[in-house]
DNA sequence: TTGTAAGCGTTATCAT
DNA sequence: ATGATAACGCTTACAA
């Protein structure tokens, strides 16, 4: 009995059209070179005609493999991830390959969620953030047939491919930019948000360069859970203080340097005469703020466009793909620092 | 002969481990309620030795349904759709469903590609952006038996599901916004982009209001590519004209608005007496600028809570869905204007 | 270059 | 409350 319960014409339906089997049909998409010139014109005609649209369940569960790359963010809205993602999508989709998105708001609980149902769909590839995951994550991933690629982090001890960069060295350069500004009373401000290891791993390349140096390395948390507002709040805290006033400041990212800059304005202080801010992330606002953002700029696009490179080999079956991808983050001196 | 190509254990692994048969098993995920408490604990357990992930593939190609929402957007990192889409993840989410996500670049033949290779995944929904599709486009989505969902607009005359707003009425609020000012020479700026059929429409309601007030409705058209060049290209041009020099200027969005604003800072203007600014979208960046840009806020997040609403209750086979959700915009009076 | 047969892992249907 | 069986629409393996 037919449990057809759509109108949908299927693979059966065009090879019944123009009279040839269903597998030559497939073939006809899969491999073109493989059918003759004279029957993939017939077949064209016939998907034509019935406004075919191949079942990629039915594919998927037959071949084991799919056409979707999965991807879990932190978060899609915010100015962080979104070049990435618009690189991944972009360059998957010139490829014919598929975004499946899901974002996990730094908790690494809900990250496990969205990759349990991913790994459902069999993709070509499964695209993390951060290289910190829950235990059951970390098992899921290692029982995966499924290639796992992480990004905006780098750690060689580590079985999953990697395309990131190196917060530590992001730190480090931060502080050694401030330095050679002959900044000497140099803080630096968490982020409010729980869960962000990889600031944390900045803060450590910061501290190494400021001890290095004789200096103290010391961090300021604050407590305002929006990161403007704690960005707000630390400036407002760290110049208060009578002695050990911070001549610079660099922030975990730049949403809360941007909080910093703009409680400056209201209290007309000028900048960085009377302190120096460091962002991290080169948000789309860093360079229309007044006086402009100096900060870190992430290779986003190229992370996206080097997943991409990644997913497209390992559907080649190639040889010889690097497991891990050091991208090069960049300084970007501007007005505040 | 086996084709397994995977490890991965499969409902029939884990029925064998606990005893039962798989339709058992199946039932245990989709209707808990259906399976007696012990069986349940079982399979539970078995679920959990084995580290099994349902096959979505195979339940997608057996029930022809699935548990994704498939949407294409004009951009995913803009500042204008990610907020949308973010809820739309979320709310997405939280009711187990997945987003398959694809942009268009406000190319209409990138909109169709995507839909076709949608189509094929038998999404829960297809959510799209706009109401201006190619033909082929339409004519796919009036033959799927997915529903659709258009968003950001709103057109009583078609045929799918509408969340959204009038963009007619956000130019007719803009302008009527900047009469009640005491603004007599306003000037709508125009998108460089082309495509972004949605900004003429805010552009009609501009003119609208404008020739009710007695007063002449005029477009400038910036050549710049860049947005944001875009915009300070026109507000040079338009303040360097002798006679008819505008009071006020609407720009087509934000970002123009933005690069007319940093143009303003270089030439020290003093904003909004010399000229003001509106925008369009109360991008992240609005309130960060000096002055801070008035603007008209879209229901962003509103509008992705509301797509999942409708696809929750399709998928609860509800009746009686609104077929045109519309929301209202806000006006956001700041210092520009 | 094309075709046949079997199977991918799940769910719908019907039966008990 | 549980199970047997037959699809779902496609691709693999092998054959011709």
């Amino acid at each position: 009995m037919s449990r057809r319960r759509t109108e949908r014409p299927t693979l059966a339906d065009v090879a019944a059209l123009c009279g040839m089997s269903t597998i030559t049909v497939s073939r006809y998409f899969r491999e073109p070179q493989r059918v003759a010139p004279d029957a993939s014109e017939r077949i064209r005609t016939a998907v034509e005609r019935l406004n075919y649209v191949p079942n990629l369940a039915a594919g998927g569960l037959a071949s084991a493999r799919s056409r979707v790359v999965a991807m879990v963010v932190p978060n899609i809205s915010g100015p962080i991830f979104a070049p990435m993602l618009q690189a991944l999508s972009d360059g998957l989709a010139e490829h014919g390959l598929q975004l499946l998105l899901a974002s996990s708001y730094f908790s690494m609980d809900a990250e496990e969620r969205a990759v349990r149902a991913f790994l459902g769909w069999n993709p070509a590839a499964l695209v993390l953030t951060s290289r910190f995951h829950t235990a059951a994550t970390e098992r899921l991933i290692a029982g995966a047939s499924q290639p796992v690629i992480e990004t905006w982090d780098l750690d060689p001890g580590r079985a999953p491919y990697q395309v990131g960069f190196s917060h530590r060295q992001v730190g480090r350069d931060a502080a050694r930019y401030l330095l050679d500004r002959g900044h000497r009373r140099i803080g630096f401000v968490h982020n409010s948000a729980a869960g962000d290891l990889s600031a944390q791993e900045r803060f450590a390349g910061h501290a190494e360069v400021m001890q290095a140096a004789g200096l103290p390395a010391w961090g300021y948390n604050p407590t305002a859970a929006d990161p403007m507002q704690a960005g707000a709040q630390a400036l407002e805290a760290l110049l208060a203080r009578k002695r050990q006033r911070p001549e610079a400041l660099v922030f975990a990212n730049d949403n809360l340097a941007c909080g910093a800059i703009l409680a400056a304005q209201r209290r007309s202080l000028s900048l960085p005469q009377d302190v120096a801010i460091f962002g991290f992330g080169d948000y789309a606002f860093a360079d229309k703020l007044l006086p402009s953002l100096s900060t870190t700029r992430p290779p986003a696009r190229e992370m996206g466009q080097a997943v991409v490179d990644i997913v497209v080999r390992l559907q080649a079956a190639e040889e010889g793909i690097a497991r891990r991808v050091e991208l090069a983050c960049e300084v970007v001196g501007r007005e505040s620092a």
